[in-house]
DNA sequence: GCCAACGTTGGC
DNA sequence: GCCAACGTTGGC
């Protein structure tokens, strides 16, 4: 089992929208190494962080898990969509992404800046400088860390 | 809104 | 295959 941490905008889709739906398709992901994570590296189960991003302030909101494996995104074929993939065909996708479940809210967000102050995740992907990928993969121990400060549980079940 | 960091594209 | 131009991310 991996821990990983995925981000979005709240304005795009919350926690709260999470917590609303209890599942949705992580769609829109147009960087290879987050597919990559997305179809290779992801297994059903993976516990994940839910990381607000470009938020006031923006951090750790809370917890889901993969529940579904990869499947073809399908905004890739909407041509109205931001994510459009001309090169793309129903037949050879570019994009994937897999399903995600709501397993809990933070008791607060994490803010990215109490992140940076805690010794024990000085490692993380999430705060080196210039850091942009949306989906990272994390240390258990720093999900654990995480988790204890959000209050929600450190593993899924 | 600014801009640093970084990924992608496309000419050569 | 190089790399300049361009686009995007995301904190501030």
């Amino acid at each position: 089992m991996r821990y990983w941490l995925m981000k979005s905008e709240p304005e795009a889709y919350s926690i709260d929208d999470l917590s609303r739906d209890k599942r949705t398709l992580w769609t829109g992901i147009r960087n290879y190494q987050a597919r990559n994570y997305m179809t290779q590296d992801m297994q059903v189960g993976d516990p994940v962080l839910f990381y607000h991003s470009n938020a006031d302030p923006p951090g750790v909101a809370g917890a889901m898990r993969v529940s579904k494996g990869p499947v073809a995104d399908p905004s890739q074929f909407d041509s109205k969509h931001a994510g459009y993939e001309p090169r793309a065909e129903r037949s050879a996708p570019m994009w994937h992404c897999v399903e995600v479940e709501f397993v809990a809210k933070g008791k607060r967000v994490v803010p990215l800046d109490e992140l940076r102050g805690v010794t024990a995740l000085a490692k993380m992907e999430l705060l080196r400088k210039g850091s942009r990928l949306s989906i990272q993969p994390v240390d258990p121990a720093a999900y654990a860390v995480i988790a204890k400060l959000a209050g929600f549980p450190k593993a899924a079940s």
